[in-house]
DNA sequence: GTCTATAACAGGATAGAC
DNA sequence: GTCTATCCTGTTATAGAC
């Protein structure tokens, strides 16, 4: 508790950072209309208002709390993009960074979230295409992407019985084939 | 707007069915939290306090406009299956029932739709292993409904253009070996 | 009495005063 | 940085119409 010694510019980016951390645990946890300020300010031990204050709209704070590291661009194959696809999913949900989780928990219920969703997605369909041969390498690619968010929205999210209570390289076997299957229509 | 002549009942029923399909359209619309009582009842030209003495509460009138016909079951083979998931898939928005729309819009976000979400995919869960032969047979089918739900929700709430912009049978062709896949190691 | 409309309350976001 | 006032929710209580 010696906050009291910091100096002023550190000390608000502290609070900043508490602050930040608070919302993105329940914007990630309850989305963006159940989560109201003043819950934040509690998590984060500050007053209500200051939440406000420093960032000016529970839409502004949303922005920041869900502002997630672009995808690192990297040209591999269709097989090494399946494993990195793979391997991608097997992180545990408290290691999967809590701004995406918050951005998914809300894509399809804030208009924000849903632009910043279709984005991103937007992002990786590119990233995707680009590694896959042939006309309908976007449209493969789409399909990808979307089978990946739903295995994820179920696991993480939805938190089915069916996926939760299975070894993860278990859930990697059978997935597998099935993304192999939508990188082309021949395994050349 | 011979509606005075009717007896009450009647006039009940309708006012309800206008007060249900008004609520079903926004529900899916804008999900649940979105979702005022005033525009339930604008919508419907009807007094919100209406809504709340049919139904009693917003959960209720929610309970009510989701409320949605259990999958009929059928033995079927593997292929068969398959065939039948992309046969639903390929209904437009405005065919697909706009209660499975409020729903799946919802489920992330609001508790109630969520273990709605959670039971009706289990149920389609659970007919789709009893026609797939092998131990894994849950995981595969939570993985094949999954799918679905992915490539669902990019298409009809999240509006990605990569699959609005696709003819249907396209998107058909490519998934279904994908699907295939995932109904078992071998094509015996 | 049953249906409909009005008013009042509690909790939320937000703007402005202090 | 904090407090107060305003507006919009869901919900309940109350009054009026048939």
């Amino acid at each position: 508790m010696s906050e009291r010694l910091l100096p002023r510019a550190e000390r608000r980016r502290r609070t900043e950072g508490r602050i930040l951390d608070a919302a993105r645990t329940l914007f990630a946890d309850m989305g963006f209309e159940r989560t109201t300020i003043r819950a934040v300010a509690r998590a984060a031990a500050v007053d209500p208002a200051l939440v406000m204050q420093y960032f000016g709209s529970k839409q502004e704070l949303f922005r920041q709390a869900v502002r997630v590291a672009p995808v690192p661009d990297a040209g591999l194959d269709a097989d090494e993009l399946v494993d990195q696809l793979i391997g991608a999913l097997s992180m545990k949900i408290g290691e999967l960074p809590q701004s995406s989780l918050a951005m998914m928990r809300s894509m399809l219920t804030h208009p924000e979230a849903a632009a910043s969703a279709r984005e991103l997605l937007g992002k990786q369909i590119d990233r995707l295409a680009d590694s896959i041969p042939g006309e309908d390498a976007r449209l493969r690619a789409a399909l990808m992407t979307m089978v990946m968010l739903g295995v994820t929205v179920g696991h993480q999210l939805l938190e089915l019985d069916e996926l939760r209570d299975v070894p993860q390289e278990e859930i990697a076997r059978v997935l597998r084939p099935s993304l192999r299957a939508l990188t082309g229509p021949t395994v050349s």
